[in-house]
This record gives structure tokens, C-alpha cells and sequence, in this order.
DNA sequence: GTCTATAGTCGGATAGAC
DNA sequence: GTCTATCCGACTATAGAC
């Protein structure tokens, strides 16, 4: 019913390729190798297809980075769905980490963020990247259940918001050179002092009063 | 005796000049907006000197990268040198992005970052960065002396990682639109933890065995 | 909807006058 | 050491054929 395969879906699967080949092109050859040019060999079309579908290249690349955006949301809702303790939240966190270094969502958006001057474009990645925050923020909250007071001194907000920069900043060193990444340490320290705290809970009630 | 005025003493001066406009074009338009033009504009000076002084516009970039992380060690070194607990690094921590705020140099050096697209680069600004881990987790040591068992769990060194990586995430997050920043919440919040630590201190041989 | 061709602009880099 | 002039290449964006 669906199966027009008119110019239509033609014209959605052009658009779905030409955001793809927007993201490769930011992951790999960064935000200054990243041109009408560039993309448009890299997926394989014509450079000014880009112009037709999308009317210039930074509104390519918000395009590319909004469905990006919703993928990574859903993806990261499901995965904080699974979380229960502060021990689950630091596994995930390396998974999604793992994975960006397969895929380089992540990278792209960094680049995305530093190529951001005025206020007006920056403020649509705020945004998106708000979403992303509120989701660790709602896993913080459910995975700190057990540790009730702890929750008094460190909002649940900040906390997200800590975590949420120390990702982005984790990715850009990460990139700068991928041999020389502490990621992995870093993964196992924050799993200790999950252990820790958690640990620690029962006994803060009469230290925080 | 050094009061020459000569050439040597002219060029030098400029190469400063050039530095510091090259310096000020990347917090304020950006890698993208970062070209040989834009910068003799800002300096006031020809476009064609940059390439008798630097070769190249990325050459300058990374001199002048070298000379403010130069500037920037010195400060932070006498800044670590007062640490005398974990409070007194939040509060540091807190003052050193005020003052960047205003300066804007770590803004500068995360363009940079994003701009590296080669390992070759990407190593050079790695390994000054490298200095101000280092340089974070000499005051970690320093600071969490009176949480001995602690370190156990939290290496220093992943802790001056996560520490550097959440500094670099936090500009990257503030520059994307300053009056949206939750910095402060977020340092006010870092200090509770610091309290929370040092208060627990005592109380943490017993568990770590 | 996709292509070729091209206008117009901008940036990197050099040559050579001063 | 600093400037003007200039070449060349690459980029954005549009016009128009198919």
C-alpha cells in the first residue's frame, strides 16, 4: 500500500542518505573538512542536491543532528529504562561509550558544538543535548533511591548535568588521539565509587541530619 | 643593555601581537571563522606576515596554543600549590572558569580541539593537556591526603582525568549559550561533595578492609 | 529529483616592491 | 620586517538541461 517507491520515498531515502553521509563526513574528517563537497562524495550524490533538499549546509548538518538526536534519546531512554543502582548507570555509560566509539555519534556532535558561533545555533544543540541530560538526570533519581539523603547535597540536576559534560569532554579527548584514552580507567573508577556510595548509604542518614 | 628596539626586538613583538589576535579570532568566531584574513584583521596587521612568521595559519594556531598553555601551567601550578583539601581545589576549580569565562582560553583550545583532525595534531595538544592533568592530580593528592583509604578506590590520576574531561565539557556546554550555563550550581554542588567527603574520611579504613 | 555547468566569493600561499 | 598585488584552488549557491 506503502510501496510507491515514487519520488516520494525516493526523495525521503535521498534525505535519510544525505544526513548519513553528513555525520560520517563531520565524524571523520571533522567540522572544517566537512563541506558541501566533501559529503556529497562521501555519500555518493551530487553536490547540489544538498542546496535542492536542504537549502545549505549548516541546515543539512541541524537536520542530520535532530534525527541523530531522536535516535540517541530513544536509544538512551531504553537503555536507562534498565537502571536500578548507581552500579548499573556507570555500566551503561560505558556501553554507550563503547559504542560511540564504534559510531561517533558523539563526535559528531562535538564537532557540531564547536562550530556553533551565534547564540541562535547553539541554542537549537542546547536543546537536544537538554533531552539527553534529563534522561540521566531521571536515571540518577531512580538509581539513587537507595542512597535517599546523599540525594539532598547532590541534586539530581547537577549531578546529570556533571555527567553530561564530563561524557562530551571524555569523547573529545578520546578523538584527539584513541591509543592514548583513559575511558576505560575512568569507567572503573566511577564503577568503585558507585560500590562506595553505595555502600556508604545506610550510613549517611544521621551524618546529613 | 636590551634596549635595542631593533629588529629582533620588533619581531618578537609582533609575533606576539599576531598570537594574541590569532588567540582572540578563535573565541570569538570560532575554528570555522579562523583564516589568515580574519586574524591580520583583527590584529591589525597583513595577512601575508602570518606566512613569514608561522608558515601557516595552523602553525600560528599551535604557537600560540604552545605560548597561552605556557601562561596557563604557571597559573594553575601556583593556583595548586594552595590546595590544601578537597574544598579549597572546588574552590579553585570555581575561580580558575570565572576567570575563563572573561578570557576565554580554554574556549580557544576546545575549537582548537575540535579543529584537530589528524593524530599528528591531535598528539601535540594532547600532550599539553597533559601537563594540566597532571598538574590536577598533583593537587588531588595533595588535597585528599586527609582521605587516605579513598584513594584506593579513586586512582588520582582517573580522578584528574574525569576531573579535566568535565572542565573541557562544561566550556564547551557554556560557550554554547552563557546565560544557560549551570556552572555555578554546579561547583556549589562539587563543593557539598568535597564536605561530604572529608567529613566521611574518618570513617572509611574500617569499610576498605 | 538529479545532474552538469558555472558565477561569484573567499582563503591559502607566494613574489616582489619598499 | 612589512606591505601590495596576485595566482590558484576550493567553496557556496544558482541556473538550467535532462
Amino acid at each position: 500500500m506503502k510501496k510507491r517507491t515514487g519520488a516520494e520515498e525516493q526523495s525521503a531515502d535521498t534525505r535519510r542518505r544525505m544526513m548519513d553521509a553528513a555525520v560520517e563526513t563531520l565524524r571523520e574528517d571533522g567540522i572544517v573538512g566537512t563541506t558541501a563537497r566533501s559529503i556529497a562524495q562521501r555519500g555518493g550524490f551530487n553536490q547540489a542536491l544538498i542546496y535542492y533538499h536542504f537549502g545549505s549546509v549548516p541546515q543539512l548538518l541541524m537536520d542530520a543532528f535532530a534525527r541523530t538526536s531522536e535516535e540517541q534519546v530513544e536509544k538512551y531512554q531504553a537503555a536507562a529504562a534498565e537502571v536500578e543502582s548507581l552500579h548499573d548507570l556507570v555500566a551503561i555509560a560505558r556501553r554507550l561509550h563503547d559504542e560511540d566509539l564504534a559510531s561517533g555519534t558523539i563526535t559528531a556532535v562535538t564537532q557540531l558544538m564547536a562550530a556553533a558561533t551565534d547564540p541562535e545555533l547553539g541554542g537549537q544543540i542546547l536543546d537536544r543535548l537538554e533531552r539527553w541530560i534529563a534522561i540521566v538526570e531521571e536515571a540518577l533519581e531512580r538509581a539513587s533511591g537507595s542512597a535517599g539523603p546523599l540525594t539532598a547535597i547532590v541534586p539530581a540536576r547537577s549531578a546529570a548535568y556533571a555527567i553530561s559534560a564530563m561524557f562530551l569532554g571524555i569523547e573529545m579527548l578520546s578523538r584527539l588521539d584513541p591509543n592514548r584514552s583513559e575511558a576505560d580507567d575512568l569507567f572503573d573508577m566511577m564503577a568503585g565509587v558507585a560500590g562506595l556510595i553505595e555502600q556508604l548509604a545506610p550510613m549517611l542518614t544521621p551524618i546529613s541530619e
